[in-house]
DNA sequence: CGGTACATTGACAGTTGTCAACTTAAGTGG
DNA sequence: CCACTTAAGTTGACAACTGTCAATGTACCG
């Protein structure tokens, strides 16, 4: 979770600094993903990139955030934390998830990049302005905040009442299920994934121990439902399999 | 959670039917909050209310629901089910909560009354049409739906992290806070209080079994951080010693 | 080819769930 | 108004699951 090296990179971006937003690849996900025209063009000229390695922190909780961003590539996780340490991720933002909250000044979560991370920016005070006047903005923002509460009902439903070894099989599904649907196809058979988590990360989403993760884990290989390939691969030897051990009610919920 | 009464009364109201607005106990917190005169007078025309009694589900996982609403008193539930039937509450809604998602016509989420309810409700249709028409309205849902969400987020940390004592001390403050803004105070010393949820309810709510609950209250009693009046009634000693078995992060985070 | 962070495994303890019996609060009808 | 009925809540004994503490193993970095 903590940097895991000291090679302290800045968090602003050298790369794809004038990428234009027509070739953006989040560009009909995104919270801009019904802007055209004149619209896009004003977020065009007010965005900007920030890179983060994996394990860096984006924000802290209680920090001043003075902007707003599309997660464009990688994954970033929002954790919660309780005065004694223990620690609950919140939050899974994948390609074209929302950071940050308008009208909100202070950050609400520790945010950190769990893989390699590129934010796309927009300051927080012109972006409230813009939401009063691209309706389009305001409009898909509330879908993705819908989408996200949703999900976070699912989570709810898995942290309060699943079993380790079907919230550790949820968890692979959900990833499966990611992976399947950037790739346009259903998930289904024989499935090579690679996890964006490290056990750690693991275990903050599940409401678990590392210790626990890593014993349903191996329990899972055992019987067969995986193969564990290095720290992030995972097998799936049969999806429909995987997917009897998450519990049910394993219809989508994964988004954020 | 089931109709505890045969009593089958129709969820259809008497009381308060011609209810103006202008008067509305909700009106400047529901979604409506932010409209005026025209706009007002527009939902005004389309609103009309519903009630249900104590145990009585409204809507079910998977129903058509052709209708939105506020919750205009009482409390209702949202709760979430695996296929063997565990059972996760993953709302709760207070007087000016929304229920239902714009352009979604079935249920999500089974919705149960709690206590006696009396929703304000609107066809789905024109209120998606509305949506369009009034930013007022879509802006203060989005509002809404970003504190649901933070609410949501709380919740997780209390599911996955928080031990079965602390729960119970931080539902408990929940309920407290609650209480003490409807009457404009902030929460402090010596509060009496009625739960408005069952031993079940809360239960579900917490992500424990009702014997796990039963056994923490009493516990929280015998070390003299709560009284236990009837079924519903609990009296705090003082505030600050429950907020302190509640561990920690208890800022807010009640809502939904 | 090490070094190091990450991951796995084991032994044991503690918390919560399960099953069952019992108690109490509240509502109903005599 | 009280006894009765019934659902809701409490308590106990025990089992099971997950967490804790500690040691060991292993991918992946330079």
């Amino acid at each position: 979770m903590r940097a895991p090296v000291p090679t302290q990179v800045q968090p602003s971006s050298p790369l794809q600094a004038g990428a234009r937003c027509g070739d953006c690849p989040i560009r009909y996900r995104a919270v801009c993903a019904q802007c055209e025209g004149d619209e896009l063009a004003l977020l065009e000229r007010m965005k900007f990139y920030r890179s983060f390695e994996a394990g860096q922190p984006i924000v802290w909780e209680g920090d001043r955030m003075d902007f707003v961003a599309s997660v464009v590539s990688g994954v970033a996780t929002l954790t919660r934390t309780l005065e004694d340490g223990r620690a609950q991720m919140v939050g899974l933002l994948l390609p074209s998830d929302f950071l940050g909250r308008p009208g909100r000044d202070t950050a609400a979560y520790n945010a950190t990049a769990a893989t390699g991370v590129v934010l796309c920016c927009i300051r927080r005070g012109p972006f409230d302005q813009l939401m009063q006047r691209i309706p389009h903005l305001a409009h898909r923002l509330l879908e993705m905040t819908l989408d996200e509460l949703d999900a976070a009902r699912e989570w709810m439903l898995l942290l309060g009442r699943k079993t380790a070894r079907e919230k550790i099989a949820s968890f692979i599904a959900i990833i499966a299920r990611r992976q399947a649907a950037l790739q346009k196809r259903r998930p289904a058979g024989r499935i090579v994934l690679e996890l964006p988590l490290t056990r750690e990360a693991m275990a903050a989403y599940l409401g678990l121990t590392i210790e626990t993760v890593s014993r349903q884990m191996t329990a899972l290989r055992r019987d067969g439902i995986i193969e564990i390939v290095g720290k992030r691969g995972v097998t799936l030897t049969d999806y429909a399999r995987l997917i009897a051990e998450s519990g049910g009610t394993g219809d989508d919920g994964a988004t954020a």
